[in-house]
DNA sequence: AATATACTAGTAATAGTTATCATTAAGGAG
DNA sequence: CTCCTTAATGATAACTATTACTAGTATATT
């Protein structure tokens, strides 16, 4: 893997992030920096930091990937209204059953997505005023 | 809403699997009683069925929606190399937190999703004879 | 400096899903 | 049962997110 600037620069400036970007989100903030990049070079990179452990890419509801600066695992919470995607405390660890001696099964368990879904505080206080 | 034998058939079909159909499978079984049915209105009904509650769709990893004919809260496990998606055992439940106390949110919690990926039994087989 | 090749920009292609619209048929009223 | 309103359908186009392709460029190794 080659250090190229492309990808640097799309490595920073997802680390400004605190939520969970999307591809094209992160492809017209990294344009100011770089205005001949391209969406395919986007893609290919956050791809690769990602299959490399530096980033982490989401795939939850809604229709668009999403990422995320931060590699560790953690929960998250979904805003079915507005699409924002939230962190939950990383220290908030739910202890998750060995489905495998649960079933019987010999699957290979890689990991595991937990997210909670519904109105996030802002759109639940707009909903409230309707 | 009204009783269309398109519904009514896709819904019979839906309920014949125990597995998670994509909504293009769903439509290439469905075809075989009903030759002349749309894509359009098996993605249709599909929505409709799931939005009044009869069935589950589910928008897990991987790029297609999976639709569930059973609309209870459960767990599933999904393939990364077959993309199958299994059912955990609807008795399997894990005491989620309140993540409102824990973050003093104002969250409306409408529902999570619990996923665990990996190999699937019959995968991690094979990839031992590799 | 020369070289091999991973990476890029630009663009085309693909896949999944949704929208449009003229036509059909549920199902309630009379 | 017949008429009527309108939800639903089939056919197709449009859309969106993502991936593939390719000639040219830039990285990093020799
Ligand atoms: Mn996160
Ligand atoms: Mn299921
Ligand atoms: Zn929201
Ligand atoms: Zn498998």
């Amino acid at each position: 893997m080659r250090n190229t600037e492309q990808k640097s620069v799309i490595l920073e400036v997802l680390q400004t992030h605190k939520d969970h970007p999307t591809a094209d989100q992160l492809y017209s903030e990294v344009r100011e920096r770089l205005p001949k990049i391209s969406l395919g070079t986007v893609y290919r990179n956050l791809e690769k930091l990602s299959s490399s452990g530096v980033i982490m890419k989401l795939e939850l509801g809604g229709n668009q990937k999403r990422f995320d600066p931060n590699p560790m695992d953690h929960y998250h919470f979904r805003c079915i209204t507005c699409s924002s995607i939230e962190d939950l405390p990383q220290d908030l660890k739910v202890d998750l059953p060995d489905i495998n001696s649960e079933t019987r099964s010999n699957r290979v368990i890689l990991g595991t997505t937990l997210e909670y879904y519904g109105y996030c505080e802002e759109c639940a206080a707009n909903k409230i005023l309707n």
